[in-house]
DNA sequence: GGCTTTTCTTAACGGGCGGTACAAAAAGAT
DNA sequence: ATCTTTTTGTACCGCCCGTTAAGAAAAGCC
């Protein structure tokens, strides 16, 4: 089982956890290996032996950050009604970005000003807008299952939800707090168009 | 009239647009002083001797960035009704951060990724409120003129609009066309709450 | 003409950045 | 025990960062 060579000393999955966190509150840019190393409570030359360069290290980070703090993506995305997953979004993200002891934010939008057209900065656009695409099938499904306007656009609608969320990244970085993002989340939500009929699927 | 001493071989205002380009285009920490000097035509000494040093530059190209880039939203407060007013702003901000030739996105969210705590980042959140509290005292105005309904919460609205335009500078950057932001822009005023009752103001 | 003042250009500064060479240390393999 | 493999800690690399020292150049002042 156990591989030759000295074992490593450190749980690699607490260190990204810690390397999540530096990223998170500082960005790509400004989080300095130093630093991310010091937080991971590890050397420098073990980080790059378990992650790689550290561009490889921001990568898995926002890997991690998905899989560990965007659940409520895929949680929304399976609600049974277009209305109730839009909801489940917006109030998942508006705690998301407000989770007390963590940094105030979202990651990805946290690391917006990285360098234009480096890798960085379009693994985390392509990040929001393959979200946004599973928010635009579920709606599409939602037209095809009666539960929403077959007018409605779902890609609009899916880039509206996206939209409002990189809007609670910004300001919960600024200090607004989680109630009044959770008020913005209701307000928006005021637009949600209705189904078609009530209780009627044209099956 | 002219003091003496050698005049200086460069516009400071045509110099200041060129920073703004660049700190708009690549936030604050990834601007560096070596192309921020290049990109105004000059050497880094005589950045120095103009403008201070690179936290200085940025708030003088904050603020020039403003008055040039931001007086839609001077436009939009002067409009007669709430509803042109948040209507002229959302418009308004979504051909700001889709200027043809220009960055995609806003100098101030582009540079979020700041390091936290930092004046820098601090003046671009006090920004922000500022403009928030701009809109949200003419909200109670709205209120006050029976513009708006007297049980509207006018500081939530306000907030509203800001985390909406947040919204619209990130995706813009993310590569959204302006034509999928003033779509946005339509959606969102779908919410907005309609006068007390028509044409009845209660003076 | 010199003198003063200001900006110009050139060339560098210390420091922190991302990244690594090296050898000691700790495990399995034989 | 010795060899091989992998991680560890230390110490360092070259580079680019923001910033500045030094002196030449260009204006007004007298």
């Amino acid at each position: 089982m156990a591989r030759p060579g000295r074992p490593r000393a450190f749980d690699t999955d607490e260190a990204l956890d810690a390397a999540v966190e530096v990223f998170w509150r500082r960005g790509f840019t400004n989080a300095g290996l130093t630093e991310l190393a010091a937080a991971m409570g590890v050397n420098k030359p073990s980080v790059y032996g378990a992650f790689g360069d550290k561009a490889q290290l921001f990568q898995a980070a926002l890997r991690r950050y998905v899989e560990r703090n965007m659940g409520y993506v895929t949680e929304a995305l399976q609600k049974p009604t277009a209305l109730e997953c839009a909801r489940a979004f917006l109030i998942g993200n508006a705690h998301a970005v407000t989770m007390p002891g963590r940094p105030a934010g979202c990651l990805s939008v946290q690391a917006v000003a990285t360098p234009e057209g480096s890798n960085e900065y379009s693994v985390l656009a392509r990040n929001r807008a393959a979200i946004q695409e599973r928010f635009a099938d579920r709606f599409r499904r939602a037209i095809d299952e009666g539960d929403l306007p077959p007018d409605e656009d779902p890609g609009e609608l899916a880039a509206f939800l996206i939209t409002l969320s990189s809007g609670f990244a910004v300001r919960a970085a600024d200090g607004t707090t989680r109630e009044a993002l959770l008020a913005l989340a209701d307000r928006a939500m005021a637009t949600f168009p209705a189904p078609p009929s009530e209780e009627n699927n044209r099956d």
